[in-house]
RNA sequence: GGGCGAUUAGCUCAGUUGGUUAGAGCGCCGCACUCACAUUGCGGAGGUCACAGGUUCAAGUCCCGUAUCGCCCA
């Protein structure tokens, strides 16, 4: 060995040294960085930008792996490749962690800051996590261009959301207007649906009676009706009754008679309550809510109280016959339901909050108190009045924000909007005629029915982070004056806000100034924008959109979007959408929908739960190149993939199983040591004092022992290819084993195209395990070794084993980077030029090194199938071998009852079963015999006898061969069966039912010989 | 409430258009440290394919229903 790197090379994978030298060389080569290039087509995925509100979770890191996996591969493949990176500004996320830390800090909320200091106050949060992130996509070997990384709340992305707003707003595709939004009364702002989480807590259920103004004889003075929200009704603007109580009664009656004749008889007792207390009703409430209805018709009023205020009694479908009175009470401003009521009979809505969640004046007296203290003075006022029937316990759902983890309040507000019909209609277009394709096609039925609701998309948010509405308000000036004003001015437009009977005007780029109308002072808009309107910009506003550059032209639009499940609608949709808009393209054609990792209870994993894994203790732990095989190889079309997580301990390395209790616990006991350490929860001094115990998975050790195992067969290959002479190998140079691994190898090459190609990494991945584990390191190293001891054979062996070596590398280049380079370098010093038929200069780095071509001439299914015969009998002997416990450097022989054309195909191999079985084969063909003491293993039209005079155990083969023999006629039985009905032969197709004939005969071939067997074994008792 | 998905070995998962005796990794049991690798090698045991029907000559695979679990949307 004259290089001296091959004497130091270790028997163990050094993951972290393979990381620090290549993901630098990489980087300085200059590898990730692409630029337009007229004579390559381009490949380009944008990155789902992670937030910047925290580290990255196991997640993203598949998300990320399957991106670079797919970049790498068509960087190999020829194409000039972008993978644009970047962040997320994530609104409401980042500002209310922000805030939630100068809170407990500093005891400072954000009005002590003011919205220019906490602004800056995130964007240095916003930094140091950016650089995290970016940090831990390196580690992970991501091949991003660095170079234009993007930020969705950059100048360039901020172009591109004031263009995009202001040519919606152009359109009049953008409004604003009056809607009921989740209010969270801690961060004063709106947030979506999908920041909401519902809690059931124990709450009220409250009586209340409202008095009928005027009551006509025979009419009740008061109408009695229920809440959970008792101070709500300072907002009440109507009384609401069912239009036809009859009717509906009458359909629920039907509807729970129909469901207890379904129903298991478990679910009947509660159902037929249900019934009872329905019929009940039409004696107990029917008269009076038919009553009610007719005064709802004729315009009756009743009288709110304490506020004094006459509302009307109307008649709509969402009063309830079946529920409490009958009645309820309609409180438009603060309940999403009444609110939909008040559209539809035309109600005066009430706001009786403040945005800080206290009351305003339209509460009257109760002004300024907060929401609990409002409802206890109200309930005790209307007490007072004898207008409180009765008080229910009851549990109740509670809506809470997902930020600040305080109660929802439903509130009215100005917000701004997107119209959806004609822009939804244009995305689910391109996805019905597949310019946009979904995989697993599945999600299209998610994106499809999503989009179907047109629903107007709210995209003000009431925050300081974020992209500031480019809008300007002015109530006092005319049409004529804004005219003079922005006369010749394309970039400014404005619309009349007849609500509010006011101006709204909208600047393409730059701001406006207070004066910009003379004799006037605009006012702008303090709200700032959805984070997912400027997401919904990426894939051309990294690419510089609006600026019409080679940049944009050449990439979009791009080509894949790997992304997870819960932001279809939320992220892809609107990306269509917009790209749609904006660029009149879609911006990508494919879409990979990827699974979801869930713990071992079928758990989502999150920090606040503690079953979460991070990226970074899993490379630590097992590397890079372990972690990112790992997840490739989990990667199926199932929706989600699930991984047991274990604590390990961090004194003596022993996984614990986590269990739903110790994982919320903040230090743990190592059962197999005894020692204690911290997890995530741990806050007291002598918790965190104790070692942090990571919080990891099993499942990747596979993949690490599998890099192991390619470290070691490559540092094998290195090892014996001292004096290595490149040249071309002629066809008959090839032995068996060469012309096999070689067909192989061309096979698996096209699997593996095959499988990238329709995003199937699973696959992908266990192809190159099973041919790079059982093929390449158990069959064709093993059997090279004998050849690479001799002269003669040596110059062969070496070229097919470097250019076997150089293929497999390649092809797991773009799952395993890091050691698939590490094992090419050093390739490249000792054999610069390889391959069989044709001598290639290896590549500088593996990373710009051509993706394997399927050399399909090589593909020989006589051989493969010659060598597998050749397998078949090196297992029997192997197990003969071990059922009678050999000692393994005792030489055995062995014989083989088979047809001539078998023997001649295996003969040729007999020096490999000495190699790799210590087994010498005595006789091969049809006449055959077993020795008179011998143990034997069947295959289909086989027999290996092993002469095993001196040391067999009688007993261990008589029994084994009873139960083959058992086995054996049972399923003769089961095919005889088959091939006597009448109807198989006749309808199966002929090929099938030979088949089984076939198998039958063989079958009973094997049961003669076992018994033949069995009989020379009894003999011998 | 609507939609989507899952249920195959102790665990995590494969299983193509229905067609030999249902596979892998881990774990378990036995044997083996001699020169690529004990993160290894060789061998073995282990499954009524959730349950109940149906279609078919033939069902893990197709259809209907039930149960359990998960996710998404209201």
């Amino acid at each position: 060995m004259a290089d001296s790197f091959l004497n130091d090379l270790p028997k163990q994978y050094d993951h972290a040294a393979a990381q620090d030298r290549w993901y630098p060389f990489w980087e300085k080569q200059g590898y990730f960085h692409s630029e337009p290039s007229p004579e390559r087509k381009p490949f380009t995925i944008v990155i789902p930008p992670p937030n910047v509100t925290g580290a990255l979770h196991l997640g993203h890191a598949l998300n990320n792996t399957l991106q670079d996996i797919i970049i790498r591969q068509k960087r190999m493949q020829g194409y000039e490749t972008l993978w644009m990176p970047g962040t997320d500004h994530a609104g409401i996320a980042t500002q209310a962690v922000v805030e939630g830390r100068l809170l407990r800090e500093e005891k400072k909320t954000r009005h002590d800051l003011g919205r220019e200091g906490l602004v800056k106050r995130i964007w240095q949060w916003k930094d140091a996590y950016e650089k995290r992130i970016l940090g831990q996509l390196k580690e992970m070997g991501c091949s991003c261009d660095w170079q234009r990384t993007r930020f969705t709340l950059d100048p360039v992305c901020a172009r591109a959301v004031r263009h995009t707003f202001f040519s919606l707003f152009r359109e009049k595709l953008i409004y604003r207007g009056n809607r009921l939004v989740n209010w969270d009364t801690y961060l004063q702002t709106a947030v979506a649906d999908d920041e909401v989480f519902h809690e059931t807590v124990p709450g009220h259920f409250w009586h209340l009676r409202y008095p009928v103004i005027d009551p006509k004889p025979g009419e009740p003075a008061y109408v009695t009706l229920a809440t959970t929200r008792p101070e709500t009704m300072l907002g009440d603007t109507a009384v609401a009754v069912h239009p036809d109580p009859e009717t509906t009664l009458a359909g629920v009656i039907a509807g729970l008679k129909d469901r207890i004749a379904a129903a298991p008889a478990k679910e009947r007792p509660e159902l037929e309550a249900e019934l009872a207390d329905a019929e009940k009703r039409l004696r107990t409430h029917l008269p009076l809510l038919i009553q009610l209805r007719d005064m709802a018709k004729a315009g009756r009023k009743l009288m709110l109280p304490l506020m004094n205020r006459e509302i009307p009694l109307v008649a709509d479908e969402w009063a309830k016959p079946e529920l409490g009175s009958g009645c309820v009470k309609i409180t438009p401003a603060h309940d999403p339901n009444d609110y939909d009521v008040a559209l539809r009979r035309n109600l005066p809505m009430v706001n009786i909050l403040n945005p800080d969640g206290t009351l305003n004046a339209n509460a009257g007296v109760y002004e300024g108190m907060t929401v609990l203290k409002a409802r206890q003075a109200v309930v005790s006022d209307l007490e007072q009045q004898g207008l409180v029937v009765d008080v229910e316990d009851r549990i109740i759902e509670l809506a809470h924000s997902d930020r600040s983890k305080t109660p929802i309040e439903p509130y009215l507000a100005d917000q701004w909007f997107v119209k959806m019909d004609h822009l939804a209609q244009t995305a689910m277009d391109a996805v019905t005629d597949g310019r946009v394709r979904i995989i697993p096609e599945r999600y299209t039925k998610t994106y499809l029915d999503w989009l179907s609701e047109k629903r107007d998309w709210p995209v003000s948010r009431q925050l300081w982070w974020g992209h500031q509405i480019p809008i300007w308000y002015c109530s006092t000036a005319t049409e004529e004056e804004l005219e003079s004003a922005f006369a010749g001015r394309e970039d400014v437009v404005w619309h009349r806000d007849a609500e509010h009977d006011q101006w709204l005007i909208c600047a393409q780029e730059k701001d406006l100034a207070e004066d910009s109308v003379p004799g006037h002072t605009l006012t702008r808009e303090q709200d700032v924008l959805d984070t997912w309107f400027s997401s919904a910009l990426w894939p051309h506003s990294t690419l510089g959109w609006p600026e019409e550059s080679e940049t944009l032209n050449y990439y979009y639009p791009t080509n894949v979007l790997i992304t997870s499940r819960d932001i279809i609608s939320l992220w892809v949709a609107r990306m269509v959408l917009t790209g749609l808009h904006n660029c009149g393209e879609v911006p990508f054609s494919d879409v990979y929908i990827h699974p979801k990792i869930l713990d071992g209870y079928g758990e989502g994993m999150s920090k606040s739960k503690g079953n979460g894994v991070d990226p970074v203790d899993v490379m630590e732990k097992f590397g890079a190149d372990s972690m990112r095989f790992g997840l490739a190889h989990m990667t199926t079309e199932s929706q989600d993939v699930r991984m047991p997580v274990e604590f390990e301990c961090p004194h003596c390395k022993t996984l614990i199983e986590q269990t739903k209790k110790n994982r919320i616990q903040p230090r743990v006991k190592c059962k197999q040591c005894g020692g204690e350490f911290s997890t995530q929860w741990a806050e007291k001094p002598e918790d965190t004092a104790l070692p942090r115990g990571a919080v990891v998975s099993e499942r990747f050790e596979e993949a690490r022992n599998f890099c192991n195992k390619l470290w070691n067969a490559s540092r094998f290959a290195l090892m014996n290819l001292d004096g290595y002479q490149p040249a071309p190998v002629a066809e008959a140079e090839l032995t068996v084993e060469d012309r096999w691994i070689l067909s192989r190898l061309a096979t698996v090459t096209g699997q593996v195209t095959e499988a990238l190609a329709g995003y199937r990494y699973a696959d992908a991945a266990r192809t190159l395990y099973q041919f790079a584990w059982n093929e390449f390191c158990s069959f064709f190293v093993e059997m090279v070794k004998a050849r690479l001891q001799e002269e003669a054979s040596r110059p062969v062996a070496q070229r097919v084993l470097a250019h076997t070596l150089d293929t497999l590398l390649r092809l797991l280049h773009p799952m395993i980077p890091f050691l698939t380079e590490e094992v090419w370098q050093m390739l490249g010093k000792l054999a610069p030029q390889r391959g069989i038929g044709e001598l290639r200069e290896a590549a500088p780095s593996i990373m710009i090194a051509p993706w394997p071509e399927v050399e399909s001439a090589r593909q020989d299914s006589q051989i493969e199938s010659q060598f597998a015969r050749f397998q078949d009998v090196l297992k029997a002997v192997r197990e003969i071998r071990s059922r009678q416990n050999v000692p393994p450097k005792k030489e055995i022989e062995f014989s083989v009852r088979c047809e001539a054309e078998y023997a001649e195909l295996v003969r040729p191999m007999e020096p490999y079963f000495v190699s790799m079985a210590a087994a010498r084969a005595i006789q091969w063909g049809p006449d055959t015999a077993a020795p008179p003491l011998s143990a034997a293993v069947a295959i289909p039209g086989v027999e290996v006898f092993v002469d095993l005079a001196d040391l067999i155990d009688v007993g261990a083969e008589r029994a084994r061969k009873q139960d083959e023999v058992a086995k054996l006629e049972k399923l003769i039985e089961g095919k005889k069966g088959k091939l006597s009905n009448a109807s198989f032969v006749e309808r199966a197709p002929a090929a099938v039912v030979q088949k089984e004939r076939d198998a039958l005969a063989d079958l009973e071939a094997q049961l003669a010989a076992a018994r033949a067997l069995l009989k020379t074994l009894k003999k011998q008792a």
